[in-house]
DNA sequence: CTCGAAGTAAACCGATCGGTATACATGGAC
DNA sequence: GTCCATGTATACCGATCGGTTTACTTCGAG
C-alpha cells in the first residue's frame, strides 16, 4: 500500500505490533513514540531508525492493518455464496484477530490525521478499495451496471461501522447486513450486458 | 444537553467559540487549553475559573455544538414537505453557519474521547436524538411500524457524513439522499395501525 | 463606600511531546 | 580479523501538556 516503509527486523515488527495496539485503542495523537518503544522493548533510537519520524510509522501501521483486513476479507468471499457482496458485512461483523470493538481502525485514523498527513492517503485508498470490491462482486454476481447499487452498500457499510464504535456492539453490522440483504433481494439478476 | 456546564460570562461565551474552532478543526486532543485561552483572548486562569477541566469544555462543546444543530434541522424539518425525513439528509448537506466540510464533529469526537469522557455521553446522546427524530418523522408521515426503515437511513446518513469527512465533498450527502429517496419511493403509505 | 465577582498577567508544577546525540555491545559476512 | 548493520542505554533538546497559584485590576450592586 503506496509507499511506507515495510519492517523488515524484529525489532521493527515489534514496534509495529505495539504501535498498532496503543494507536488503535488510545487513538494516535494521544500515544507518544516512548510509550511505543517502551511497549516493544526497544529504544526511542531503534524506533527513528526503523520508521524515521512518527508519521511514517502511522502510515505504516495503518498500511500493515489494510493488508491484514484484505486478506481475511478474500478469505471470506472465496468462501462465500452469491450474493457475495454480503460477506464484506460478514467480514466487518468480526474478523478473527483484528480488534473492531472500538471500530473501524481507519474512522478513527481519518478523525485525527489532517489532510497532508501520509496516513491520510492510506485510509483514503483503503476505503476506495473497499468500495471497488463491493462494486467487483455485485457485477460478477448480478451483472449489469451496479454503481449505485454499490455506492448504497458502501455507505451503509461505513455508517454500521461507525455505530458499531459508538456502542461497542456489532448489532449495527447485523442490521445493516439485513438492510443490504433486502435491496440484494430487490436487484434483479441482469445476465445481458446492456 | 446532560450537565454541561453552560457558559454565563462573555469570556466563558468567547472561549467557547474560540475552543468549538480549534477542536474541529485540529481535533481535540490536538488542542490545548493554553492555545484554546490565546485564542480567546482569556487567560488560562478565566478558562478554569468557567470551565473547571479541558474535559468538561469539551463536554460543553459537543452539547453547544448539538443545541445549534438540532435548531437549524427543526427549522428545515418544518418547512420540508414529507416525507420530511429526507430534510434531515438536506440539513447534514449544508447547514448555514457550522463548519462541515471536515465531516461530522461528534464522528470526530467519538474517535477521539474514550468511554468514560464526559463527552462521549453527549456524542452518544446527540446521534441517538437524530435516530430518533427520523423515525419520528417516517412515522408521522408515513404510518406504521418504521424502526427498519429508520435504522436504515440513520446508519446510511451516517456513511455519508463519514464519507462527507474523508474526501471534503457534500458529494456523498447527494448520493445518500438519492438512495433514501429511493427506498421512501418503495415504502407506501400506511394509514391504518396495524 | 465597600465588597465580591470576573478578569488580567505571569510564574510555576511535574510530566510528556517528537526528535537527536553520544557511546557502547553484539554478531554474522566478507 | 575486521567491519557494518542492528541494537541498547541514556542523556539531552526546546516546546508543550493539563492544571494551579499568587498578586493585582476593574467595576457594578448593595
Amino acid at each position: 500500500m503506496l509507499d511506507v516503509p515495510a519492517p523488515t527486523t524484529d525489532a521493527g515488527r515489534r514496534l509495529l505490533t505495539a504501535a498498532a495496539e496503543l494507536f488503535y485503542r488510545h487513538g494516535i495523537t494521544a500515544v507518544g513514540v516512548a510509550g511505543i518503544a517502551t511497549a516493544a522493548g526497544v529504544t526511542k533510537k531503534t524506533l527513528y531508525d526503523c520508521y524515521g519520524s512518527k508519521s511514517a510509522l502511522v502510515a505504516t501501521y495503518l498500511a500493515e492493518r489494510h493488508r491484514a483486513w484484505w486478506a481475511a476479507l478474500q478469505e471470506r468471499v472465496d468462501a462465500a455464496p452469491a450474493p457475495r457482496a454480503l460477506a464484506v458485512f460478514a467480514a466487518y461483523r468480526d474478523h478473527g484477530e483484528l480488534p473492531l470493538e472500538l471500530g473501524c481502525a481507519f474512522q478513527r485514523g481519518a478523525a485525527e490525521l489532517a489532510g497532508d498527513h501520509p496516513g491520510r492517503a492510506v485510509i483514503v485508498a483503503h476505503k476506495a478499495a473497499v468500495r471497488a470490491e463491493i462494486e467487483r462482486l455485485l457485477v460478477e454476481d448480478l451483472g449489469g451496471d451496479r454503481a449505485g447499487l454499490a455506492d448504497h452498500l458502501a455507505l451503509l457499510l461505513e455508517g454500521a461501522t461507525f455505530q458499531r464504535g459508538l456502542d461497542g456492539t456489532p448489532d449495527a453490522l447485523d442490521r445493516a447486513a439485513t438492510h443490504a440483504r433486502s435491496l440484494l433481494d430487490g436487484a434483479r439478476v441482469d445476465t445481458a450486458t446492456p
